[in-house]
DNA sequence: CACGCAATAGGACGAGTGTCCTAGGCTCTC
DNA sequence: GAGAGCCTAGGACACTCGTCCTATTGCGTG
């Protein structure tokens, strides 16, 4: 069993334990016990703890982004992109209920903290926030595409904070059902359009 | 100074303090230091951390319920009353911005703490979605109230969690300003109205 | 076989935690 | 003035935490 094998389980392993724990509630004990290596041993491949949470979000950033790219790949439609973004806290709806949102719950986490890498925790928010941007830029709303872009955000923390606190799978899929109207109604309304506007054509429909 | 201001001191500076630096994370030395009083004379007041949590919850529980209470009376109308709440991010946009919502942050980390107080902080949810479903049955929308108070709901949490992220304001006001004509728009659309689609989509079309 | 290096194990250390215990100060009442 | 009871202070305790140190294993090379 090479290093660099036992040191991608313990990214894997401490990723999990900070999503389903928290950060500061997992312990080393904790982790290296899923690893099953000896406490001692963490520090040849990581020079502290902090070091770890550094890694999981750099492997977190990967997967996210490597994600992207496959939606990218998938759909050549903005709108079906945007949309599977929409359909994640469906995807993932188990481990939502459970756990909350990966990014969002983190990133307060770090915030209380005060802990540094809370910038580094951010960034997973700014990948998504651009690529959504991209998106809606795509969709003909170049002067309000991060407006959009925010709004969607937005719509998936709410959902997955709520569906994590009542454990509620309908209201995520009636929620789920509802942006991709809006998002329809957005598609429909491009280019010229202020957000005011938008408004006016979604929102009687959506009620 | 008697017992019973203490008490409330110590309950006011831990309520502060679980909302800025999250439960865990803050220590009893740290609330003992805000009021100024001995780590050991703390246990005359309460048994035990969990005992402080229950107290600040249940004070929380009292201090929302009035405001609600207070709202009642401010506004006959339920539109108004709704607006209020949609309001809050905004009003209390400064807390926000710096440390999240008071509500969901500690529903989040008490259920990755796995503490047993998670359902009286789930209590603060349920209060608010009471309230709001009961304005929406005012407003006519018996039938789907509950689905439009959890709709609400996820507004203030999704604006919370990103103002928190990105310390935005003008996001803030700029998601208000859509939840504010989203409003309007169910105002003017009472009673009969189906959720459009969403009832439709609810089922197997969502996958 | 002997050597060297990557990898691991396991214990020691100091700091910090929640909790508990005991002694003492305060303020009222007789 | 003395006693009683509410309130407080401060240290001791056992435990866990992240961190560090040292000894030891496993394996490939000369």
């Amino acid at each position: 069993m090479g290093g660099a094998t036992t040191r991608a389980h313990i990214v894997e392993a401490a990723d999990r334990l900070f999503y389903r724990q928290g950060y500061e509630h997992t312990s080393f004990a904790a982790i290296a016990e899923a690893v099953r290596i000896s406490r001692g041993n963490f520090y040849y491949h990581f020079k502290s703890k902090d070091d770890i949470l550094t890694a999981v979000i750099a492997a977190r950033l990967d997967d996210r982004r490597r994600m992207l790219e496959q939606w990218e790949a998938d759909e050549p439609d903005p709108v079906g992109r945007i949309g599977r973004f929409i359909e994640i806290v469906v995807t993932n709806r188990a481990d939502i209920q459970n756990y909350g949102c990966p990014v969002g719950t983190l990133t307060t986490e770090l915030a209380k903290l005060g802990h540094p890498a809370l910038n580094d925790a951010g960034d997973l928010f700014t990948l998504f926030r651009e690529w959504l941007r991209r998106q809606f830029v795509l969709l003909g709303h170049e002067a309000e595409a991060d407006a959009l872009a925010m709004h969607v955000l937005a719509f998936s923390q709410g959902v997955a904070t709520l569906a994590h606190a009542f454990q509620d799978e309908d209201f995520i899929r009636r929620e789920v059902q509802r942006m991709h109207d809006w998002l329809s109604a957005c598609a429909a309304n491009p280019g010229t359009a202020r957000h005011a506007g938008n408004e006016d054509a979604v929102g009687p429909a959506n009620v």
